[in-house]
DNA sequence: TTGTATGCGTTATCAG
DNA sequence: CTGATAACGCATACAA
C-alpha cells in the first residue's frame, strides 16, 4: 500500500532521470525528439503504474492561472440556476475548467464574501448573475481586469460582457398573444425590486397592454423574494375582487409562476377555464396540467454555453469584447 | 490602476519588512508579541489599503491541504440534489470549505473521471451519491486514503461513512398506511437498476404488502433512468388495464413521482378520486393540487450537515469513523 | 522584535 | 537527448 504522495520527483527518482523530463512528457511536449522513445515511454509506463495525478495547485501557482471559473447564482437549488449550472459544468469540462458554485441568496453582502473567496481561490474568471444593486462591485470586478461574464441579468449601463435574453420583445409578444385571444383584463405579477431584466419584461407588458388600450396600474402587483407565498396569496385576493376582474396573470419569474400556480389553486380557482395564465420558465409543475399552460421558455442551455465561450475568449486571448448577447426566449403555447 | 498582483512580498517590499513578518501578523500567529503592535496594525493597513488577497493555490500547495472538498452528485438540475448542495455549501462555508459539485449523470465512466479530476485539484475530501455498481470504485477511493462520505445512497457491504435514511422502514410504513386507508390493490414503480437504497424501499413496500396478504408480483413495475417518461406511460397503461384495477401507486424517487403524477394525469385520471398515490420527496408539483397529496419528506439540510461534518471530522482528525448513519424520513399526508 | 532559508510540486530556461 | 536551477506565493523553523 503507497502512502508516500506520487509527484513527478518521484516518478523521476524511480526511473534515474530528472523531474524536468517526466514533466516534458507527461505534458506532450517533446516535440522534436527532445526526449528518447524509450525513456518517453519508460516515464509513462512509470505514471499509470504509480497512478500519478498531476498536482494542480502546484500547476496552477507555477502557470498563473487555476484554470477554474467562478459562477455565482443566487440558489444552486431554483431549477433555472441548477440546469445552468449543469450545463455550464458540462462546456466547462471539454475545456478542461472547473467550475466553482457560489450561492448569494439574492444578496449583496453574500455576493460579495463570494467574490472574495473565489478570488483567494484564483478563479480563472467569473460568470454571474448578479444581485440586485451589485452595480458597483460589478464595475469594481471590471476594473480588476478580472475576466467576466454576466448571464441572465445585465446592467443597461455597463460595459460588461453579458448573455441575456430579449425580455421585453418576448413579453411584449406574449401580452399580445394573451389579448388576442381574448383576455381583457390581464394583471402582471413581479418581484418588488429594481433589476433590469424584470423592470424589461413588464414593460413589454406594460406597452403590449397599453396599445390595446387595456393598461390599469392596478394590474400591476409586486411581492418580495423572501415572502412570496403569503404576498402571493394576498395579490391575488386584491387581484380577484376587483369589480373588473382578472381573466389572466402574467407572472413574471419561474419562483413567482410556481408561487402564483398554487395560490390560484388554493383560491380554487381553475387555470384555463376561471383564469388564464402565462408563466416564466418550463417548471415540472406546468407539465403537470392535462392541457397545455402558456410560458415562456429561455434557451438555458445556449445560454451557458454562449457565457462560457465569451468567457475563456477573455481568458485565453485576453481579448475582451464588451459585447451583450440578446438571445431569444420562445413563447409555448 | 494596479497591475501588480499583489502578494505577501509586495506589502513586505512596501513596508520594508521581510515576507514573513506579513504572513506571520496576517495569519494571525504573533501570539506572544512576536510583532510589534505598530509594525502589526501597519502591515494590517496596508493590506486592506492593497486589498490583499492570500493565495490559496500557494497556501494549499505549501500546507499540503486544499481547503476543497468535492461533492458528486447524479444531476446538479434535480431539486434534490441542489438543495442537498445547497445546504452542504452553506455548511462548508461556515467550516472555510469550498465546495466542488460533479454531475455523474449515473453513469460509472464519468464517475470515474470526476473522481480523478477532483483529485487533481487536491479536494481534501469527498462527498458522493455513487452511481449504480460503483462499489469497486468506492472501495479504491477508500484504499486511497482519501477522507470520504457517502450520502443517500450506501452500500451495506461497504465499510464506508454514510449518511442514509431508513428507507425501508418509512416505506414499509407508508404501504401500511395505504393499506389501512382500504387501498386493495397498489403497486409500486422504481427504476430498473440495482442499487441498494431503492432496493430497500422496494423492500419496504412488498413486506407490508406481504404482511396484509396483498402482494402481487405484477404490481411491482420498473422503469429506466433514459427513457423514463415513454416507460411510465407504458406502465401505467399496464397497471390500468388489469382485471384487479390499481387503486393507488407508489412512486419510489422523486424523478420517478413527478413522470408518474404527470403520466397519470394524461391518463385523465384524477389524483386521489381515481387513484391514490405515494410519492417520494416533495416537488413544486406536490405542491399545485388542492389537496395534500402524500410524500415521504427527506431531512435534506439534516443530510447535508451530518455529511459535511462526517467528512471533517476524517479530514481535521484523520480519525476515521466507518459508522453509518440513518437519518429518519418522514411520511407527510 | 524581526529576518533568512527552505520547500510544497510544477514548469521554463538554460546549460550541458 | 537530458539535467540543473529558479521561480510561482506562502508558512515555518531557525537564526539573529
Amino acid at each position: 500500500m503507497r502512502v508516500e504522495k506520487v509527484s513527478l520527483k518521484i516518478i523521476a527518482r524511480e526511473l534515474g532521470v530528472s523531474a524536468a523530463t517526466v514533466s516534458l512528457v507527461l505534458n506532450g511536449k517533446n516535440k522534436n525528439g527532445r526526449v528518447s522513445e524509450e525513456m518517453s515511454k519508460k516515464i509513462i509506463d512509470k505514471a499509470t503504474e504509480l497512478h500519478y495525478i498531476p498536482n494542480s495547485l502546484a500547476k496552477g501557482l507555477k502557470m498563473g492561472h487555476s484554470k477554474s471559473i467562478g459562477l455565482i447564482v443566487a440558489d444552486i437549488s431554483n431549477v433555472f440556476f441548477g440546469t445552468l449550472a449543469l450545463h455550464i459544468q458540462n462546456y466547462a469540462e471539454k475545456e478542461g475548467y472547473t467550475v466553482i458554485i457560489g450561492n448569494t441568496n439574492e444578496k449583496l453582502e453574500e455576493m460579495e464574501k463570494i467574490i472574495a473567496f473565489l478570488n483567494s481561490r484564483q478563479v480563472d474568471g467569473l460568470i454571474i448573475t448578479p444581485a440586485e444593486g451589485s452595480e458597483a462591485l460589478i464595475e469594481s470586478i471590471l476594473k480588476g481586469k478580472k475576466p467576466l461574464v454576466l448571464v441572465d441579468r445585465g446592467f443597461p449601463d455597463l460595459n460588461v460582457p453579458s448573455v441575456l435574453i430579449n425580455n421585453y420583445e418576448i413579453c411584449y409578444r406574449s401580452t399580445q398573444q394573451l389579448i388576442a385571444q381574448g383576455f381583457k383584463n390581464p394583471a402582471f405579477v413581479t418581484y418588488r425590486q429594481d433589476q433590469f431584466h424584470t423592470n424589461e419584461r413588464k414593460r413589454g407588458f406594460v406597452d403590449a397592454m397599453e396599445n390595446a388600450g387595456l393598461f390599469t396600474q392596478d394590474n400591476i402587483k409586486e411581492v418580495s423574494y423572501q415572502c412570496l407565498e403569503e404576498d402571493m396569496d394576498k395579490v391575488i385576493s386584491q387581484l380577484l375582487e376587483y369589480k373588473k376582474k382578472v381573466d389572466a396573470i402574467f407572472f413574471a419569474t419561474n419562483t413567482i409562476s410556481m408561487a402564483g400556480l398554487k395560490s390560484l389553486l388554493k383560491h380554487g380557482l381553475a387555470i384555463q377555464n376561471d383564469i388564464q395564465v402565462m408563466c416564466f420558465d418550463e417548471t415540472d409543475a406546468i407539465n403537470l396540467f392535462p392541457f397545455r399552460v402558456p410560458f415562456i421558455k429561455q434557451p438555458v442551455e445556449e445560454m451557458a454555453k454562449k457565457a462560457l465561450e465569451l468567457l475563456i475568449e477573455q481568458i485565453e486571448n485576453k481579448d475582451v469584447k464588451n459585447g451583450k448577447l440578446f438571445l431569444e426566449a420562445e413563447l409555448i403555447s
